[in-house]
DNA sequence: CCTAATGATTACGT
DNA sequence: ACGTAATCATTAGG
C-alpha cells in the first residue's frame, strides 16, 4: 500500500514536471497521436522513465513542495474544509445504538454459558440448564458430560476465533492510524476523520463478530435440542414414582389437583419436579377423562390399595383410642396415604374448600370401591365398575361432553366443527 | 417394524 | 398462572 500511494504519487509529480519543463519529446508526442500503433510504444517508454526516475529526486520534490512558502496557509484551508464537511458527514450518520441484535446474542451466549467467565461458570449453567430440562436425577450424567464437553469445545472455539478477530482489528486499526498519521504530514487529516474511520472498522469487525456470535448461538442451539430437549431424551419415571402419583390421584378423583404444595411434596417423593408433576396430572386427567373405561382397572386397584391403607390407618387410630380430629391446621404437608404418615392421609381437598369433615368423604371414596370390588367383581363389560359421578355431585372436572368410556365416536359429521386445518 | 404408552410441548381459554 | 386439548417425540413391548 505504502509503495503504491508512493508510486502515484511520483507518476503524478512525474507528469507534472514533463508538463512545466517541457519536454523534447513533446514534439514526438503530438506527432504520435496520428499514430495509435506506435503510440503505445511511447506510452510504454515514458512509464520506464517514470520508474526509472530515481526515489531520492521524487523525495526531493516532495520535500520542497513542503516547504514551499504557501504550503501552510493552504494546509490550514484545506483543514477547514475538511473539518466542515466530516462534520456534515458526522450529523448523517448518528451514533449507533446498542444493537439490540447483538445484544440478544450477548445475553443468550452468557445464559449458555458460552461468552461467560471460564470453566466454572460454563458447566454450572450447563449443568443447571440440564437439570432444568432433564428431570431424574438418577437418569446418566454420561450424556450431561457429553454435552459438557461439546459446550466447551464450542466455547473454546469461539473464544479463539473472537480473539483473532479482536487482534486483527487493533492490527487493522494500527496500520491504517499509522498510515493517516504518516500521510496526515502532507495532506489535510483531523483526528475526527481519524476516529471516524477507526469507528468505520470496527464496526465492519463488531459485524463480523456478530456473524461469529450467530453461529455460535446456532451451534448451541443444535447441541442443546439434540442433548438436553427433554421431549427427544425423554425418560419414563420409575415404578415407586408413578405408583406414587397414581396413588393420590386415585384417592383425590373427585378433585385431581394437587396444590402447589401437595405437589412439592409429590416431587420430592418421585424425584421429579414439580412442573413434571404438574404435567402428569395434566395428562393423566385428560387421558383418564378421554376414556375412562380404560382406566378403570388401575383405579379399582389403587382403589383397593389405598382402602387398605385407610382401614389400616383407622384400624390403628381406634386402636390407639385417639378419636379426636387431628386438624393440624392447613400447614403444609398433604401426606398421602401411606402406612407411616397415619392419619395425615385422612385430608382430602375438597373443591369448595369446606373442611368440616374432610376425612370421611374420601375414606367413604374408596372403601365404596373397595367394597364394589370385594363384593361382586363383575367383568368390566362396559358398565362403569366404578362410577365417579355420583362421588360427589360437584366434581364437575370432568363434565365430559363424551361420556363414553370405551370408544370414542365414530366421526359425527352433525356437528358444524368447523375444525381449522392447521 | 408396528403400535400403545407416556412425558413434554404448544395453542388457546379463563 | 394454570388448565385443557391436541400434538409431538421417544420408549417399551409385541
Amino acid at each position: 500500500m505504502d509503495d503504491q500511494t508512493r508510486m502515484l504519487g511520483l507518476a503524478g509529480l512525474g507528469a507534472l514536471s514533463q508538463a512545466d519543463v517541457g519536454d523534447p519529446d513533446a514534439a514526438r508526442k503530438q506527432q504520435a497521436l496520428g499514430q495509435p500503433q506506435q503510440d503505445i510504444g511511447d506510452i510504454l517508454q515514458q512509464i520506464m522513465a517514470i520508474t526509472d526516475e530515481s526515489l531520492d529526486e521524487a523525495q526531493a520534490r516532495k520535500h520542497a513542495l513542503n516547504c514551499h512558502r504557501m504550503k501552510p496557509a493552504l494546509f490550514s484551508v484545506l483543514c477547514e474544509i475538511k473539518e466542515k464537511t466530516v462534520l456534515s458527514i458526522r450529523g448523517v450518520q448518528e451514533e449507533d445504538p446498542p444493537d439490540p441484535q447483538i445484544m440478544r446474542l450477548d445475553n443468550m451466549l452468557l445464559a449458555e454459558g458460552v461468552s461467560g467467565p471460564e470453566k466454572g461458570g460454563g458447566s454450572a449453567a450447563a449443568a443447571a440448564a440440564a437439570a432444568a430440562a432433564g428431570g431424574s436425577p438418577n437418569d446418566g450424567s454420561i450424556e450431561h458430560s457429553d454435552y459438557r464437553a461439546k459446550l466447551a469445545q464450542i466455547r473454546q472455539i469461539y473464544h479463539s476465533e473472537l480473539e483473532k478477530y479482536e487482534q486483527a482489528c487493533s492490527e487493522f486499526t494500527n496500520h491504517v492510524m499509522n498510515l493517516l498519521r504518516e500521510q496526515s504530514r502532507t495532506r489535510p487529516i483531523s483526528p475526527k476523520e481519524i476516529e471516524r474511520m477507526v469507528a468505520i472498522i470496527h464496526r465492519k469487525f463488531s459485524s463480523i463478530q456478530m456473524q461469529l456470535k450467530q453461529s455460535t448461538c446456532e451451534a448451541v442451539m443444535i447441541l442443546r435440542s439434540r442433548f438436553l430437549d427433554a421431549r427427544r431424551k425423554r425418560r419414563n419415571f420409575n415404578k415407586q414414582a408413578t405408583e406414587v402419583l397414581n396413588e393420590y390421584f386415585y384417592s383425590h378423583l373427585s378433585n385431581p389437583y394437587p396444590s402447589e404444595e401437595a405437589k412439592e411434596e409429590l416431587a420430592k417423593k418421585c424425584g421429579i419436579t414439580v412442573s413434571q408433576v404438574s404435567n402428569w396430572f395434566g395428562n393423566k386427567r385428560i387421558r383418564y377423562k378421554k376414556n375412562i373405561g380404560k382406566f378403570q382397572e388401575e383405579a379399582n386397584l389403587y382403589a383397593v390399595k389405598t382402602a387398605v391403607d385407610a382401614a389400616n390407618v383407622s384400624a390403628q387410630a381406634s386402636q390407639a383410642n385417639s378419636p379426636a380430629t387431628p386438624n393440624s391446621g392447613s400447614s403444609g404437608s398433604y401426606g398421602l396415604s401411606r402406612t407411616g404418615d397415619s392419619y395425615l392421609s385422612l385430608r382430602s381437598l375438597n373443591g369448595e374448600g369446606l373442611n368440616i369433615a374432610p376425612s370421611l368423604q374420601q375414606q367413604v371414596d374408596t372403601l365404596h370401591r373397595a367394597t364394589h370390588l370385594t363384593g361382586g367383581y363383575e367383568e368390566l363389560s362396559g358398565s362403569a365398575l366404578y362410577t365417579p359421578h355420583h362421588l360427589d355431585a360437584n366434581s364437575s372436572w370432568q363434565d365430559n361432553p363424551n361420556p363414553s368410556s370405551i370408544t370414542p365416536p365414530p366421526g359425527h359429521p352433525s356437528s358444524v366443527h368447523s375444525d381449522t386445518s392447521t
